[in-house]
DNA sequence: ACAACGCATGTAACCGGTTACATTTAGCGA
DNA sequence: TCGCTAAATGTAACCGGTTACATGCGTTGT
């Protein structure tokens, strides 16, 4: 593969000139600058980037820890960061973790050995060793499930608000024995959205109840499984709250296997609208999230972060109650 | 950030026995290999991996195109490739490119431009200019839709035979009147997958019909148009065989839409086995594929072939029909 | 005692660009 | 024509590792 000394060569000037004629070419003399572009055509020239990147210590690769990239919702908020990042001369190094925070670390230390500029975090873990980064240079944006507790951007949901606007529209259908099947324990967006659930019943004066509370993972199998054990109470709910789509789809079988019909025996809603939501039968009730938008916001402020942009800023982005045909008035 | 030469300086020898230290112990003394590590510790230094990678010349990156990441089965086939390069210590550039030729191109650039050592390709279309390789060293291998005359290994299904299998499926159910929703035109996984529906039609004696065959794209809302228009024909079809699970739950949703059950008045079958095929109301009949298999032996493949190895290979991996209730005896 | 060898370590070239600084050339006015 | 300035171009250091080759020293054999 020729090389920039090739091209000087065959131009007949210094490797200098040829640096300059491509990257600013309106400070060589149009003489010059023909005659090199000619030899880059002639070399087949195309420079190593490997080499542009070294000397500028700058990889223009941004890390992104997905928990799973079969997720549907993740799948287009990956869309949204990869498009953002194309835009600005970025790419996207694509690393599935599985939830595994041995992997999340090991991927971190792309960042801190320099293979990627950055990263951005879909989940609520911090993979940088704590004395990784000075206070306030974390190279981090947190997205869609978001810490609390560390210094660095993040774009997120007002979960809160949105499960209880969820949960207030049951209410209105005259639900009150609601069920919840939640996320994975220790999630903050599972603390919120449960909070959120709660606010609704509480201002409607409907008393808690933790049998109606079962624990999942985000898979439809969970949400099968979950549905299963709350059916199996002694009084089933009318209405069953699933953290995301998939549960939800998983529970609609369980439901229509039972010989009982969705929405008439039980009304079933999810979360964050993907895809296959409006093709169930029949089609979900669910909480719209504008996944590629948090994709492009979170690649746009980890680039803004990376050129030095010091503040760490908490965007809220919108939701929107979508209404199909999982719900229906109780009874 | 420190360097070997701030390590070397700290540990009192030069960055030859640091780099050694790091990369062949047993070469250097116990004395100063404890010595070194130590300064290592000291000065927190990481081996900056730019500068390892430029000085190889080799990136251990992988560039993965794929033709959208939000469908569940390339989801599968990427999280295959992903584990299967992690596993010999390469990362992977995705790239979401929407079939969009010119962005494949652009992508194909990182690896002519040396960002990435090599390009693993979901789709049949070969994104480097025909003179950028010599014969026999086009750094690609090609999974799932498959170039039939491009000089590099490739791994996919026996998707006439496949095909042909399934069809067989709904012959035997007493079907006759068996339309086809086929991809998009000009791909030879379309191509196939017609051909091994009329060898099944073929050697059963019934006749083809044009008419029962009705172009999609892939997605859902594809299936459900195509299915608009086959039922809305003189003599519609009783089986609607779908090329992926996506238009086949978008075509169940029509044929509910209009009244019609499924099974009982149009048998419905799919293609790939996605997650969701299961808990479609009814379960889809389909065709598996080993989907993380086929990343896993694309990234296999392609690293060993960056590691010297000519030979093109061309790989068929198993399928398996899934018969599940879209799918029954005719009337 | 000396040559020959091998192990541990050091020196410096190298990968392929970019760019600060030095040098040459061109243009223009006096 | 000379001198000055600006524009164009050249020279070489540099980014941070790796590694071929050189060097130095201790051990072994005769």
């Amino acid at each position: 593969m020729s090389n920039i000394r090739r091209v000087a060569e065959l131009a007949g000037v210094s490797v200098a000139t040829v640096s300059r004629t491509l990257r600013s070419p309106n400070i060589v003399s149009p003489n010059t600058r023909a005659k090199v572009l000619e030899a880059v055509r002639d070399a087949g020239y195309k420079p190593n980037l490997m080499a542009v990147k070294f000397r500028a210590q700058r990889t223009h690769n941004l890390v992104v820890l997905v928990p799973t990239i079969a997720n549907t919702f993740f799948a287009r908020v990956i869309s949204g960061i990869q498009a953002a990042a194309q835009e600005r001369g970025y790419s996207v190094l694509l690393c599935n973790t599985l939830g595994d925070e041995s992997a999340e670390r090991a991927y971190a230390r792309m960042v801190t050995s320099r293979q990627a500029d950055g990263l951005i975090q879909l989940r609520a873990f911090n993979p940088f060793p704590a004395d990784a980064f000075s206070a306030g240079t974390l190279p981090m944006v947190n997205v869609c499930e978001v810490l609390d507790d560390v210094a660095c951007p993040t774009i997120k949901l007002d979960n809160r608000l949105a499960a209880r606007t969820l949960t207030e529209h049951l209410i209105e259908l005259g639900h009150r024995r609601i069920a919840m099947i939640k996320g994975p324990r220790r999630s903050p967006l599972t603390r919120d959205r449960l909070l959120g659930y709660q606010d609704a019943l509480k201002s409607a004066g409907i008393e808690l109840d933790d049998s109606l509370l079962s624990p999942g993972d985000f898979t439809p199998q969970a949400g099968f499984d979950a549905a299963d054990a709350l059916m199996q109470c002694r009084r089933p709910p009318t209405a069953i709250f699933c953290e995301n789509d998939e549960m939800a789809l998983g529970a609609v079988k369980l439901i229509k296997r039972l010989g009982l019909k969705v929405p008439e025996d039980v009304s079933i809603a999810g979360f964050d609208d993907i895809a296959f939501a409006s093709y169930s039968d029949p089609p979900l009730t669910t909480i719209a999230q504008p996944a590629e938008t948090f994709g492009r916001q979170a690649a746009i402020t980890l680039i803004e972060r990376l050129d030095g942009k010091q503040d760490v800023t908490h965007t809220i982005l919108p939701y929107e109650l979508v209404i199909r045909g999982s719900t229906s008035k109780v009874r």
